[in-house]
DNA sequence: TACCTTGGCGCC
DNA sequence: AAAAGGCGCCAAGGTA
C-alpha cells in the first residue's frame, strides 16, 4: 500500500480571502509529497505551479494530510486528482480523524497540536510560521531562497517535517480508530470531505447587479422606518447631551422603552495650557430617559445594570398591551427598521463582499459542530432568511447559470425519520410509511373532540384557516420536540399554553412510547458510561484563546466546585463526562454538571442533550453518506449536475436543462436509497428510504415543487 | 487599533 | 462556574 503525505506552501493573498484557492492570485509555490513516511520530495517554483500538481498519483492508494480541504481545492481540477478520485481514490484528512476520535471535541485541531499529542514533539517557535503570520508567504520565501540561505535551509526544514508528521499521525490515529470501532465512520467524513471541497471549489452564482440593488432598496427602507421611529421618540429624547437615537442599541431601546440611563461623554473645559490654548477632559455623566414608561416587569433584566430585554417577543406584548398608539407605532417601526438594516448588511452586502467574480465561495466548516453538523461561513449560506418577507428577495439573488435550473432536494421530516430508525418505534415507523400527517396527531392531542380524518380534513382539504394556522402551530412544536427542546422552551417559541405543550408531550410519550424514550435510554447508557474527560489530550502549551478556551471545552480534568464554592481538585472529584457511541460507531460527549455533595461526585447530565445529539448527529450522518454518494458522478457528469450547497437536510445543485429529467430521477432515487449505503458502510439494515422532495427554479427564491 | 462580550435573530 | 438542541453574523459597547 503507497500512502502519500500531500502538503502544499502557498501565498497569502488578500485579506478578504486570506490564504485560500478562492483569491485568484494565490498560487502553490512548494509542494511537499511525503511517500510513505520516508521519501519526501519538495518541489519548489518561484513563478508558482499554476494549481496543479507535480506528479501523477497512479500508484497512490491513500492520500494523506491535515485540513486536505486546503491543499485539494487548489488542484481540483487537476487531471491527476480528478482521476484519482473517479477511481476511487481514497483520503484520510487527520483534522477530520481528529475530530470524530474525540467525539467532535476537538475542533479545526492544528498539526501541531496533533505533533505534541501523539508523537510528544513541541513545537519550537518557528521563523517560517512568523512569517506566514506577518503576511509573508511561500511565494516571497521560494523567491529569496538565493537571497537568504539561512532562512531556506529553515524553510526546507520545516516542509519536510510538515510532510512527515501527517503519517506518523495517521498511524496513531489508525490504530485508535480500530480499537474503538471507527474506521468506517472516519471514511464516511473523508469520503464526504470531498464532495464538499467539490462544492466549495464549484461556487455559487450570484446576481451582483440584483444583490447591489436589493442592498440599496433595503437600507433605503431602513431608513425610513429609522425617520419614522425617531420622529416618535424625539419627544422622549430631548436632552442635547444625548447621542443621536440609535435603534440598534440595546442601551438606547431599553431606555426608550422602560426608562433608563444613558451614559454620555463631554468634553469639559478644565483650564488653559500655557500657550492659551483651552484644555478639555472628557467627563462621563448619565443623563435619565423615562421614554415610554412601559413596566419593566413585562421584559427580563439585561446583563448591565438597569437595562432590559428588548428583543421580538417582547415587543410584540408590548404592542399587543399598550394603549398608546405612538408606542404600538414604534414597536412595529422599530421591528421593521431593524430588519430591513439585518437583511441589508447580513446579506446583501456579506454577498457583495464576498462574492469573487459573481461567485460565492462560504466556508464548509466540516470539523466543527458537537453533534457532526455542517456549519458554514463567510457567509453562512445556511440561515438565509427564508420564511420572513426577505426570503423570496434573498434566495432569488442565488441564480442558475443560463441554460441551467436551481434544483433543491430536501429529506421530508429528516428528523422524524432518524428517530423512528434509532428507537425502531413500531407505530411510528407505521405512520410515516403510511404518509399519516404527524403535525394533524399532535394537533389531535388538545382536540381530542375531533378525530385525526376530520382534523385532517379541516388542515388540508378545506384549509380552514383557523385550523391551518393550528396546524402550523403544532408543526412548530413537533419540530421543537424533535430537536429534543423541553416544553417550556416550546412555549417560548410557539405561546402556545404550558398546560397544552405539556399534554402534548405527555400524548406524544403515550403515542409512540419507544422513540419517546429513546433520549431516556440514551442518557442511562451514557450515565453508565462515565469517563474521566480527556485529560492531558492537548498539553497547556496549546491552549488558545484568554485562559485557554479550547481546552475548557473538555481536554482538561477540570476542577468542580460543591454547592458552598469550594474547589476541589483530586482526581476522584475531577469532572467527568458520560459518552455514548451511536450506531454508527460516532462518539458523543456529554458534560457532567454534577456537583459534590458531602465528599462524593454526585453525577448529573442533560435531558435535553442525549436527546437531541444522536439524532442530530444522525441526521448529519445520514446527509454525509448521500453527499458522499454522489461526489463520483457529479464529477462524470460535471457538466450536468453540479453541487453547490447543502442546508442540513437539503442539497442545492444546478442541473442543466435539456438533461433534467433524467438527472433528477437519478439524484431522488440515489438520495433517498439510505438503507443501500448503511449496508454497504456500516453493514447496517435500515428497514426503510428517506423520502425527499423537489424543488427546480431559475432562482433560488422561486422555486417549484417538481415531481419526477 | 484590535479584540472580546452581549443582545438579538436568521436557519435546520 | 453552570448549563444549554445545533450553528454564524452584525452592531454596540467595552477593554487592552
Amino acid at each position: 500500500m503507497n500512502i502519500l503525505s500531500l502538503d502544499f506552501e502557498t501565498s497569502i493573498g488578500t485579506t478578504i480571502h486570506g490564504s485560500t484557492f478562492r483569491d485568484p492570485n494565490n498560487d502553490i509555490y512548494t509542494q511537499i509529497w511525503a511517500y510513505n513516511e520516508y521519501e519526501v520530495q519538495l518541489h519548489h517554483s518561484g513563478r508558482g505551479f499554476n494549481k496543479t500538481l507535480v506528479n501523477r498519483l497512479d500508484d497512490v492508494d491513500l492520500i494523506i494530510g491535515h485540513n486536505l480541504g486546503f491543499d485539494l481545492s487548489y488542484v481540483w481540477y487537476d487531471n491527476a486528482v480528478y482521476s484519482y478520485i473517479v477511481n476511487g481514490g481514497k483520503i484520510w484528512d487527520t483534522q477530520v480523524a481528529e475530530y470524530l476520535l474525540t467525539g467532535q471535541q476537538h475542533q479545526f485541531s492544528s498539526l501541531a497540536e496533533l505533533q505534541l499529542k501523539y508523537l510528544d514533539e513541541v513545537e519550537k517557535p518557528s521563523r517560517i510560521s512568523a512569517l506566514y503570520k506577518k503576511g509573508i508567504g511561500a511565494d516571497a520565501i521560494v523567491q529569496a531562497q538565493y537571497r537568504c540561505p539561512r532562512l531556506w535551509k529553515l524553510y526546507n526544514k520545516y516542509c519536510k517535517t510538515d510532510g512527515i508528521t501527517p503519517i506518523k499521525i495517521y498511524k496513531l490515529q489508525k490504530k485508535r480508530a480500530e480499537k474503538l470501532g471507527m474506521i468506517p465512520i472516519i471514511e464516511l467524513y473523508n469520503d464526504y470531505l470531498l464532495s464538499i471541497i467539490n462544492m466549495t471549489v464549484t461556487g455559487i452564482s450570484i446576481d451582483v447587479v440584483k444583490c447591489e440593488k436589493t442592498f440599496r432598496d433595503f437600507n433605503l427602507k431602513h431608513l425610513q422606518y429609522l425617520a419614522q421611529a425617531t420622529n416618535i421618540v424625539s419627544k422622549y429624547w430631548t436632552d442635547g447631551a444625548l447621542p443621536t437615537f440609535n435603534i440598534n442599541s440595546p442601551d438606547h431601546k431599553s431606555a426608550i422603552l422602560f426608562g433608563g440611563n444613558i451614559k454620555v461623554v463631554e468634553k469639559k473645559e478644565i483650564g488653559v495650557y500655557k500657550n492659551g490654548n483651552p484644555r478639555f477632559k472628557n467627563i462621563e455623566r448619565v443623563v435619565r430617559v423615562d421614554g415610554f414608561r412601559v413596566p419593566a416587569t413585562i421584559s427580563r433584566p439585561a446583563k448591565k445594570l438597569g437595562l432590559y430585554a428588548t428583543d421580538d417577543k417582547i415587543m410584540q406584548t408590548i404592542a399587543s398591551k399598550t394603549k398608546n398608539p405612538q408606542l404600538k407605532e414604534y414597536c412595529e417601526l422599530q421591528k421593521q427598521a431593524m430588519m430591513y438594516k439585518k437583511a441589508a448588511n447580513t446579506y446583501c452586502k456579506a454577498f457583495i463582499d464576498r462574492s469573487v467574480d459573481g461567485l460565492l465561495y462560504p466556508n464548509f466548516n466540516n470539523t466543527l459542530t458537537t453533534t457532526s453538523r455542517l456549519s458554514s461561513s463567510a457567509p453562512n449560506m445556511q440561515n438565509i432568511s427564508k420564511r420572513n418577507q426577505f426570503g423570496k428577495d434573498l434566495h432569488s439573488l442565488f441564480v442558475a447559470p443560463t441554460g441551467w435550473k436551481c434544483v433543491q432536494i430536501d429529506f421530508s421530516q429528516l428528523e422524524i425519520w432518524v428517530l423512528a430508525l434509532l428507537s425502531g418505534d413500531k407505530l411510528l415507523i407505521k405512520h410515516l410509511l403510511d404518509g399519516v400527517d404527524l403535525h394533524v396527531v399532535r394537533l389531535g392531542y388538545y382536540n381530542e373532540d375531533k378525530t385525526y380524518d376530520e382534523l385532517y380534513k379541516l388542515c388540508k382539504v378545506d384549509k380552514d384557516p383557523y385550523w391551518d394556522k393550528q396546524r402550523t402551530y403544532a408543526k412548530t412544536v413537533s419540530y421543537q420536540m424533535a430537536y429534543g427542546a423541553m416544553p417550556k422552551k416550546v412555549v417560548a417559541s410557539t405561546g402556545l399554553d404550558l398546560g397544552i405543550v405539556e399534554k402534548i408531550f405527555e400524548k406524544e410519550a403515550e403515542t409512540y412510547s419507544e422513540a419517546s424514550n429513546f433520549g431516556n435510554s440514551v442518557r442511562d447508557l451514557m450515565q453508565e458510561n462515565v469517563n474521566f474527560s480527556l485529560g492531558m489530550d492537548i498539553p497547556n502549551s496549546q491552549k488558545k484563546g484568554k485562559g485557554g478556551s479550547r481546552i475548557s471545552k473538555g481536554y482538561e480534568l477540570l476542577p468542580i466546585f460543591d454547592n458552598s464554592g469550594n474547589v476541589f481538585y483530586n482526581e476522584e472529584h475531577r469532572r467527568k463526562v458520560g459518552i455514548y457511541t451511536s450506531l454508527t460507531g460516532k462518539r458523543y460527549h456529554f458534560l457532567n454538571t454534577g456537583k459534590v455533595y458531602k465528599g462524593e461526585l454526585k453525577s448529573s447530565f442533560s435531558f435535553t442533550q442525549p436527546k437531541n445529539y444522536p439524532m442530530q448527529g444522525t441526521a448529519s450522518e445520514i446527509q454525509a453518506m448521500t453527499t458522499a454518494e454522489l461526489l463520483k458522478a457529479c464529477l462524470i457528469k460535471g457538466d450536468r449536475i453540479k453541487m453547490i450547497n447543502e442546508v442540513h437536510d437539503s442539497k442545492w445543485f444546478y442541473v442543466r436543462e435539456d438533461v433534467l429529467e433524467p438527472c433528477l430521477k437519478w439524484l431522488k432515487d440515489t438520495i433517498e436509497d439510505v438503507p443501500k449505503i448503511m449496508l454497504k458502510r456500516f453493514g447496517l439494515e435500515v428497514p426503510f428510504k428517506f423520502p425527499c422532495d423537489i424543488e427546480i427554479g431559475n432562482d433560488f427564491g422561486n422555486m417549484e415543487k417538481y415531481n419526477v
